[in-house]
DNA sequence: GGGCTAATGTACGAACTGGTTCGTTAGTGA
DNA sequence: TCACTAACGAACCAGTTCGTACATTAGCCC
């Protein structure tokens, strides 16, 4: 997440279009991964804010649009890590296995953004869904899980005959749950999914995991 | 979700305790269920049931208290069904394997529950720590993964050493996941996980991924 | 330097929302 | 049958909450 850092402001600028959008971007990112849609005030936001509620209207047009920008920003960082990626000089079972730690940590490092998806499915991806720019992009991740399954297919070594899309499902559930459901996991079993003594385990039982999956000896089931 | 049945109204009996405490609970547990805790609003809640906001407040003391026994009585559903779970007849990889199969069913049946959890998550889980009920039932589910699991590492089937926890969090993740994330998922890989034509694909490909990951030879990695 | 527009701040209001007050009635035990 | 209590309903209230009307100013362009 870009924040937004002190630009020089010694002379004591006082207008600056950008920065107070993107500084309005931030506090809302928060806010929303803090309360949710319904929870989050924009009254908060904007005290939150060197600005003034008036800006918000005056930049996003109302709270419903400044959260279908919230989650455009969100979504564009963990894009621009994707697009990132550079596993594909590896054999395919280390490029799956780095590629599903990659997700695992991408996923760990960005609590608020896990959040701010659990409250866009609450709302069945609505702003997704309207978003253009959302629309558009796909995810890069997509197209190198493809190639490496492909390659791996070819050499003999994966034996499951998963598309991209599931093997993406399959990689995400789990690290996508460890954060999402850290809480009522942890209440209810008593086991912290993030907790820093248990975080190589649950990587490696990632990658073990998928691994397995793609390896396995199917005719002996 | 045990949905109030009409009772014999025809006398026109109008008074009866238990029948409004169970037709606002069913009530309230869609209305958590469809807005999430902020969103939901209790004069709506009020309004679908056939009595009034007031009598919300006479058996449940107010909005906190009636989403914990929502809360409450949604899991007290779910620890039901692992009750009845009866795997232990079958031999290690069966019954993992149905294990893994009937909590897909059950997670793809109860989407009420599913979006309950992640409103839950959302707010730290701090209902279920304040609950007693809760904390007293344990997963009843997690104890027959138990005598699975050491079933299947004697005979020598099983050669991951995870234990019950662990793989519970694996199944779960991926079932939770395919709900709870099935709107944003779909919006932006265009493939809806929850499809009815997709079902028996994913509920494979659940039982091959924990059997594979379970039973992989280790040595090889 | 003067005007023009983008940017900004203040104050307010209408609608909503959780919770309560006050009064009523059905059923039951003596 | 009568009194007493659990169960119930309507109206109301105080505090919020999103959104806006109105006034103001900084900085750029000529």
């Amino acid at each position: 997440m870009t924040t937004v850092e002190e630009p020089a402001r010694s002379g004591g600028r006082q207008r600056d279009a950008a920065r107070t959008r993107a500084e309005i971007l931030d506090v809302a990112t928060k806010e929303f991964a803090r309360a949710g849609y319904a929870g989050a005030r924009v009254d908060e936001i904007a005290a939150r804010t060197r600005t003034t509620k008036r800006m918000i209207y005056y930049y996003f047009g109302g709270k419903e649009q400044l959260f279908t920008a919230v989650l455009e920003r969100a979504y564009s960082v963990i894009r621009q890590a994707e697009q990132e990626l550079d596993v594909e000089h590896l054999d395919p079972v280390a490029a799956i296995r780095r590629l599903a730690e990659l997700t695992f940590d991408h996923h760990e490092a960005h609590p608020d953004f896990i959040r701010l998806v659990s409250v866009e499915n609450m709302h069945e991806a609505e702003h997704i869904a309207a978003s253009e720019e959302l629309a558009r992009i796909g995810s890069p991740a997509l197209e190198v899980i493809r190639r490496i399954l492909a390659a791996g297919r070819e050499s003999g070594l994966f034996t499951a005959d998963v598309d991209a899309v599931d093997l993406h499902a399959m990689i995400s559930s789990f690290c996508f749950f460890r954060v999402s459901n850290r809480h009522t996991f942890g209440a209810l079993f008593g086991r912290d999914l993030v907790a820093a003594d248990q975080r190589e385990r649950y990587r490696t039982m990632l990658g073990d995991m998928v691994i397995a999956y793609l390896t396995a000896d199917r005719t002996a089931d």
